[in-house]
DNA sequence: TATGATAGTTATTTATCATAACTATAATTT
DNA sequence: AAATTATAGTTATGATAAATAACTATCATA
């Protein structure tokens, strides 16, 4: 559905914001980090926009994602499996917790971490957050179709393996 | 190749940082953003690794690309291509023409507008840029090989038109 | 007990991204 | 022709993200 555009204009078929005259993407257009970068950028926008009512962003989404599919990690866990500088996730975490949805506790046996767990108000809030992000996520698939959004996972997922593999090597 | 690895004592496949112990990532693991947020990070930092010795970065080399690829487009052109403000392509710009890549010249017939170039010694070194580029570009089909590589591009471009399509209908 | 590793923190720097406001010039309207 | 509006580039500013170094407290180990 709407798939015919007039497709003949322009060789590389764009990936641009606006309404303004393209240009040509010369070799960038072959590039997969590009592209990857444009759609990136894209459904975090359509993320935004979704979850700007109630004030939540990304980073904040899948940190709080992770605390509640886990029994009281610490910071650091949830850092590293983010991707987070654990110096960068202080910051991100207060916020949480000012805002009331997530507890730093005591950890027993340990007193250098904290565990994390949502607060009664966090885990009620994750209700509506996952019902928007499946409403995002559904907008995602109601434009490529299903077919393409299932493969994608599998695809990424081995794109995001990139610089591991190496690792074993060495 | 190095897909058999002991796949069985974690239903959600990660795609994570370090070594240390993996959490759940719960729902996170079905949000295409966050899929894609990893796989993009993963490929700029594969660039930055091969880009390192030439101080170019993924921005840059796009900006050139599109230069070079493009009869003297202006600032405001280049910028929505890429989808930069052109408030902050400004310094990018300096940036890149006090490092004699790149040159504004004046148009002719509008003296608003600056015609961009790149300089000698700046189409000299995107021989370089490129074949670095070509360099990291094959490192990506080896991990993944090359359908899902070509393939990617069909679907990424896809996700790209996210927001685009409800304008059409406004 | 001494040493080294780990968890969390602060401070700092840099890059990215968005907004508002200004100057110069071009295009359009009256 | 004069007034108005739009466009291109710019500056300044603030918010966020990402990276590094250095510190404190605690735990684990030699």
């Amino acid at each position: 559905m709407a798939e015919a555009r007039n497709a003949s204009e322009n060789q590389t078929r764009d990936l641009h914001d606006g309404d303004t005259p393209r240009l040509q993407l010369g070799p960038l257009g072959e590039r997969l980090g590009y592209v990857l970068r444009r759609a990136q950028v894209a459904v975090f926008q359509a993320f935004d926009a979704t979850f700007d009512e109630v004030g939540i962003r990304p980073v904040q989404y899948s940190i709080l994602t992770i605390i509640e599919s886990n029994h009281g990690p610490n910071q650091t866990q949830v850092a590293e499996t983010l991707g987070i500088k654990k110096t960068n996730f202080v910051a991100m975490l207060d916020a949480l917790e000012q805002r009331g949805l997530v507890r730093r506790t005591a950890t027993p046996g340990d007193r250098r971490t904290y565990s994390l767990f949502l607060t009664e108000e966090g885990a009620t809030f994750m209700h509506t957050l996952h019902k928007l992000a499946a409403e995002h996520e559904d907008r995602i698939v109601e434009q490529v179709g299903t077919d393409v959004h299932r493969r994608l996972f599998t695809e990424l997922g081995a794109i995001a393996r990139l610089g591991r593999e190496r690792k074993r090597e060495s």
